[in-house]
DNA sequence: CGGCGCCATGTAAACGGTTACATTCGCGTC
DNA sequence: GACGCGAATGTAACCGTTTACATGGCGCCG
């Protein structure tokens, strides 16, 4: 191997000052003399001297590192989510660990050791990984600044989509065009991660339709698993019925995409033979004109983040208020359920 | 905050052994009496003791951490390569940095300081960022291990994907269904992170035109930006030619997508009036029976992930050759060339 | 039976910073 | 002119491991 860069006592040396003078000046920590820092600075840019970092964590107990852990780190939605968290702790100077938990297994594994945990990062973005609340006390005992993102405990701050808002808007916006019988796609009914958005989104569904006063017929709803090809055979699922709805709200523009498909292949067109409305605004979702819910996992990651670092700045929960609902799901009528006129 | 864990010391006076000895017996070094390592390993777990990373990171100068560095962490391909490689990494007891590289500006920052980067992390794999021969002799002269993929330098073992043979296989087969006037939906000619993947698939394209003595029309290629949009106004361009292609090769999934609502738009039907192969095999290609060139971001990731593995384990780059093309590109023909028969 | 070597273990010096506390110096005040 | 105080700097302990080297005990070989 190479021979390690200079150490700050190098740069001591040089400048004719002493190792905590050095880490002072470049550290920006006042009772420093301009001319000292300077000078201290210029010298360390010559030998081109950079605090090591393994070093300073030792020292401080902070990592400057976060880890962020979600079900999978390719999923659309995840990995926009991920995108906007990083974008957030760059630009505070943290950098982001991306941890992918599939399985409960996994997650036990990934939570077994707090005490661990918290020597390694600074903090936690838990991402629809439902928790069991006594596993989040385990956490908190063990002192892990923690944010929760997609559920809530009653422990750490958590930044959450209005899921019931989801379903209700989507849902009401197909009663209003005059559907009565609308079918619903949602996701795995049990889940190995148990994640709430299905049921939440299931809750809209129902309250939209209770409001108007109508029925929900159990064969109406059919798990797509979260997944177009899913989507697709949910879809043939509910056109095979003796009485096919009018109207589909999906959980999730792919699935909407794999049900578009089973519309075609039945030889029928949206939104005249059967409305949908999906959720995401996926970047494709345009290009077949599916009217959607629109989410912003991306502005879902940077609020998560902003509340981390918050927290490991200390700042007390009781400030900023446990759970933050972001206010970002909006509706984006296309052709799938308007027509083109 | 909360009081530190149990230190090593804890262990060595609660098992009456040096810390040396607990130190030896936890990692599984040699030299140490059966009996000891039991009754050490017994005291750790009863007390909850895990070594503190920062403390081995110093002492050991390893980070168990790597980078990887890609222009950004939610698209298509690189998320799924990133999976792959997390994959990896972690069987490997790795945590993996996830570092988006969005400009030029940014990848600057991100390699001007390679003594830096060393002390961060273990290795580095860099994602299609076609950096100069310069800028990976510094990287190089650093120690810094480095893994590329997507491109390729004369320092770092890369891993490929045969893009030219991308170019080739989807030409190819539009050409034996009897096209001889062949558009081409391509990335943005001068990218800023000016990423090879574009000219590659070019060449190939080129090459299996010239290989059947067909003529290439500049008119006929059109930048999509890789874009689902950007590759519906690049359809809508080489629709409204004079002399329209009578198929069309779209370097990506996406583009191909939007190039099908603009072949719907204009009242036309693939594959009839234009056949359209992409290139990626999205989840979605399937939904609208797109022929594509299938790709396995997952598998290159995983495979950029053990050569850098290697490459720490201190294998030399000898013994593993430099640059790795994966042979993991395969024709999905689809609908949309052949037709449904 | 003495010496040699090897195995198990201990001692203590790194690793490279941060920071509590001590020290020095200059200056304003009474 | 002595005193006190605060700003600038230095000294050294500490963070929690790893590991080179020293030590001691025991078995084996000649």
């Amino acid at each position: 191997m190479r021979a390690r860069g200079p150490s700050i006592e190098d740069v001591a040396l040089e400048a004719g000052v002493s190792v905590a003078t050095v880490s002072r000046a470049l550290r920006g920590l006042p009772n420093v003399a301009e001319a000292t820092r300077a000078r201290v600075e210029e010298v360390a840019a010559r030998l081109d001297y950079r605090a090591d970092p393994s070093a300073a964590r030792l020292a401080t107990g902070r990592t400057q590192l976060v880890e962020i852990a979600t079900p999978t780190v390719d999923g659309w939605y995840f990995s926009r989510f991920l995108a906007g968290a990083i974008d957030q702790l760059m630009s505070s100077g943290y950098e982001t660990i991306a941890r992918p938990v599939e399985s409960p297994e996994e997650r036990e594994e990934f939570l077994a050791d707090p005490t661990q945990l918290k020597k390694r990062v600074d903090g936690v973005i838990l991402v629809d990984l439902n928790i069991p609340e006594d596993v989040a006390t385990q956490l908190h005992g063990a002192g892990v600044n923690t944010v929760t993102a997609g559920f809530s405990t009653q422990r750490f701050p958590s930044v959450l989509i209005d899921d019931v808002r989801v379903g209700h808007l989507a849902t009401s916006h197909l009663i209003e065009l005059g559907h009565r019988r609308i079918g619903l796609i949602s996701g795995e009914p049990n889940h190995p991660l148990a994640f709430s958005v299905p049921g939440l989104r299931l809750a809209g569904y129902s309250a939209a339709m209770g409001e108007h006063g109508l029925m929900i017929d159990p064969l109406l709803e059919q798990s797509g698993r979260f997944t177009a090809q899913g989507g697709r055979i949910a879809m043939e699922r509910l056109l095979a019925l003796p009485d096919p709805p009018t109207a589909v709200f999906a959980m999730s523009d792919e699935m909407a995409f794999g049900a578009w498909r089973a519309i075609n292949d039945a030889g029928l067109r949206w939104p005249d033979d059967v409305a949908v409305v999906g959720v995401d605004d996926h970047e494709l979702a345009e290009m077949v004109d599916l009217t959607t819910v629109r989410l912003s996992p991306r502005a879902l990651g940077a609020a998560a983040a902003q509340r981390l670092l918050d927290l490991i700045d200390g700042e007390s929960v009781a400030t900023t208020g446990l759970a933050a609902r972001l206010d970002v799901v909006e509706l984006v009528p296309r052709a799938s359920t308007i027509g083109s006129g």
